[in-house]
DNA sequence: TTGAAAGCGCTAACAT
DNA sequence: ATGTTAGCGCTTTCAA
C-alpha cells in the first residue's frame, strides 16, 4: 500500500510536470507566461479612455484613471451636483440636461464610487452575511441563493464571511463589517440551532436558520421542523403503516427535538404506539462531531423478528444508509420497507435508487424571507421582530 | 393523490399557524413581536457612548454615532494624522503617543472607515468573487473555502456574487464591483470549462476552475483532469483488472475530454484493450441540462455476457448509480464489481456503502492558489500569467 | 431648475 | 516625531 502510494506520487508528479502542455494541445489554449506588456494591456482600466478635450488641463491624469462626477460635469458644462442628481435619479433636472448628462456618463464610462458616497451618506449599500459553515455546506447553499436573489433586487451587495466555527474569526468578521460600514447583517447557520453572541450585534441583524439564546425577540427565520416531522409521520400513517421506525439525527439538536416531538404527537393522534426500540439515533457523538452510524442501526432494527415496515429518518443521508441496509438484507424498497427522508438534499434524494420521498427544508425561502426582513428593518420598519417559521413541504418520490 | 396533497396542505397550514408557539414551549424562546423600544435598544450603535468631555462643543452628535479619527485625535490632544499613523501602523510615532492613541481608540471604540480610506487610496481592500453557480453547488464550495482562507490572511474581504448562468447578471456584477472599486476579481465556475468574456475584464482577474477561450495567458487555476483520469485508470490496472468499463460525464465538457484521453493513454501504456461498448456516457443531454442515466447504462453493461470487472466513472454521483445498479443485479462491490469514483464529493463518496475509492478534485487548493496569484498580481507581480494545473490525488476506500 | 460652498473621514505630501 | 494643508468623490444645504 505504501509502495503503491509512493508510486502514485511519482506518477502524479511526472504527469503534473507535463500534463499542462498536453492539456493545451487538447484545448488549444496557448500556455505562455504572459509578458509584462500583455499583462498590462489586459488590466488597463478601460474607462477614461475617451476623456475628450473640452476640459482644461487640470483634468489630465487622474489616479486609477477613474472618471469622477466632476469629469462628467466639466464635459457637459454643468455643475457636479447636477450630475449627481442625474446619477441618483433625483427630481428637478430638465429633460434636456438629463439626457446630456446621461450621454456624457455613457461616453466617459463614469461609474459612481460607492466609497465616496458612503463617506457622505453613511450607507454602504452592502449587506454582510456571516455563516458558520453554511456557505460551504451543500444542504444549505440554497439559503445563500435566496438571500442573494432578494438582496440584489434591492440593489444591495452581499459581503460574505465564514466563521468556520471559530469564535475569534467571528469577532474579526464583525470588525471587518464595521469597517466597511455594512448596512445590515444576516447571520446564518448550517443547521437549525440556537446561537449565543459574545456581545449583542451593533449592526441590524437577522438570524437565518437559528435563534438567539439570549436575545428573545431578535428577528430570525427558521424552518418549521415540528410541522415537517408531523407531515412525515402522517405520510407513513396514511400509507397504512403501523409499525413505524425512526432513525434520528443527533437528538440534541433543535431540529431533532422538534421533529421527535412531532413524531410522538402524530402517532398519538392516530392512536398508534411508539415503539422505543424502533426509535434510534443514526449519529454517534456530540454536536459538531457526529459520526454516521445509520447503516448499522438500520440493519440491526431490520433483522429483528418483529421489524418496522417503514423508516422515518433524520435526513437524506441517514435515509440513504437505511436504503443500503435494506439492500444488504435483500429487502426491496418500498415494497418490503418504505423509507422517508428529510431535507430533500437533491444530490442524494433525487439520485438514489429508488429516489426518496422526503420532507424539504425550505432553505431558499428562508434566505429570501430573512433578506426581506432585514431590508424592511433597514428601511425603518420597526415591527420586524420575532421568530418566523417556514413550512416544510413533503416531496413524494418512490421510496415511501 | 390529489386528495392526499390537499389534506396535507390543510394540515400543514394548521400546523404552521400554531406550531410557532409549540416550538417555543420547547425552546424557551419567547415569541413576542418586539416593541419599538427594545428594537431600538437592540440596534443602537454602541460605539461613541464614551465620548467623554475633553472636546469642544463641535464634536456633539455626529451622524450614525460613528467615532471618527478626529474624535480620537481631539481626545488625546494630537493631530488627525498622528492617529492615522497609529491606526495604519506607520513608523515615526513615539511609543508614548502611540500607547495614548491606542488607548483612546479602544475607549472610544473607533473603527476605521474603509469607504473614506478608499476615496483617498483608491484601494478598497475587497476582492470580488464571481461564480456561475459555484457558491451554490456542493462539489465546489471548497473552492470558496480556499479563497476565503487565503484572502482573509491578506486582510482583504470577499464580496461574492452569483451569475446563476445569466449573462445580464454577470454584467450587473462587474458593474457593482466597479462601483465598489474592487481591487481584484476571482472568476470561478462550477465545473472545469472554458469561458468567454463579453468584454475583457477591466479589473485584475484570475480564473478559477476555468480557462478563457479568447484570452490566452489570462491567469487561471484548474484541476489536472488528465492526470486524475490517468491515476484512476492506473488504479484499476494495478488492481489486476483487464476488463475495464468507463461511465463518463457529458463527453463535451473539458474534464471528460481530458480524462477520456488519459484513460486511453493509460490503457495503452499497459497494453490493455479499450472496449468501445464499455465506454458510455452516464449523462444525457447538452451542457447545462444533463440528465443522469448512469443507472440504466450500468445495468445494461453489466447484464451482458461479457462484462467489465471494474467501472471507472465520471463522478461520484455516477459511481453511486453504478453501485445501485450492481446491487440490483445481486453483485457485490468490490468483489464482483469494483467501482472507482471521481471528485471525492464526500457527502456521497464517504457515506455510500461501501465507500468509494475516488479521485479527489483539489478544489480547496485551487481556491487557495487562485487567491494567492490574484494577491500577487495586486502586489505588482507581473509574471503571474498562464494556466496552472493542480494534481488530483486518489483516495483509496473500499469500492475499488 | 440649477449651482456654490462646505464638509464627510481619511491620507499624501509636505512642512516643522 | 508631529502637524498642516489640501483634496479624494461625493452629497447636503442653502442660495439663486
Amino acid at each position: 500500500m505504501a509502495i503503491l502510494c509512493g508510486l502514485l506520487t511519482i506518477v502524479r508528479a511526472r504527469w503534473l510536470a507535463t500534463s499542462i502542455s498536453r492539456q493545451l494541445s487538447t484545448s488549444s489554449i496557448l500556455f505562455v507566461d504572459v509578458d509584462n506588456l500583455s499583462l498590462n494591456r489586459l488590466y488597463v482600466v478601460q474607462s477614461g479612455r475617451v476623456r475628450s478635450g473640452s476640459d482644461p488641463a487640470e483634468t489630465a491624469e487622474r489616479k486609477g484613471d477613474m472618471v469622477s462626477i466632476r469629469d462628467v460635469a466639466a464635459h457637459v458644462g454643468v455643475s457636479d451636483k447636477t450630475v449627481s442628481r442625474v446619477a441618483n435619479n433625483e427630481p428637478n433636472v430638465s429633460a434636456r440636461t438629463k439626457a446630456l448628462v446621461e450621454a456624457a456618463i455613457a461616453t466617459l464610462g463614469y461609474v459612481p464610487n460607492m466609497g465616496a458616497r458612503l463617506v457622505r451618506t453613511n450607507r454602504s449599500g452592502v449587506i454582510g452575511l456571516i455563516s458558520d459553515v453554511v456557505s460551504t455546506t451543500p444542504n444549505s447553499v440554497d439559503i445563500i441563493r435566496g438571500i442573494q436573489d432578494r438582496v440584489s433586487t434591492a440593489k444591495q451587495s452581499l459581503l460574505i464571511a465564514n466563521t468556520a466555527g471559530a469564535p475569534d474569526a467571528e469577532q474579526r468578521i464583525w470588525r471587518t463589517f464595521q469597517e466597511h460600514r455594512i448596512d445590515g447583517v444576516l447571520f446564518a447557520t448550517m443547521y437549525h440551532r440556537r446561537v449565543t453572541f459574545a456581545s449583542r450585534p451593533t449592526i441590524p441583524t437577522v438570524l437565518v436558520n437559528c435563534t438567539a439564546a439570549d436575545e428573545p425577540g431578535m428577528p430570525s427565520v427558521v424552518p418549521d421542523d415540528y410541522e415537517g416531522g408531523y407531515v412525515a409521520a402522517l405520510r407513513a400513517l396514511d400509507q397504512g403503516h403501523r409499525k413505524i421506525g425512526f432513525v434520528t439525527l443527533n437528538p440534541k439538536i433543535i431540529a431533532a427535538e422538534l421533529r421527535g416531538k412531532a413524531f410522538i404527537d402524530a402517532m398519538a393522534s392516530r392512536g398508534v404506539e411508539v415503539r422505543p426500540e424502533w426509535v434510534r439515533a443514526g449519529y454517534l457523538g456530540g454536536i459538531g462531531e457526529e459520526q454516521l452510524c445509520a447503516y448499522d442501526v438500520a440493519r440491526d432494527m431490520l433483522q429483528a423478528a418483529d421489524r418496522p415496515t417503514v423508516l422515518l429518518t433524520g435526513n437524506d443521508q441517514v435515509a440513504m444508509q437505511c436504503l443500503f441496509a435494506a439492500h444488504s438484507l435483500g429487502m426491496r424498497v418500498p415494497d418490503d420497507l418504505a423509507i422517508i427522508g428529510f431535507d430533500d438534499f437533491q444530490m442524494i434524494s433525487a439520485q438514489v435508487i429508488p429516489p426518496l420521498t422526503t420532507v424539504a427544508l425550505p432553505y431558499y425561502d428562508i434566505g429570501v424571507r430573512a433578506a426581506d426582513r432585514l431590508l424592511a428593518i433597514l428601511a425603518g420598519d420597526v415591527s420586524e421582530g420575532g421568530v418566523e417559521c417556514l413550512p416544510c413541504p413533503i416531496v413524494i418520490r418512490a421510496s415511501g
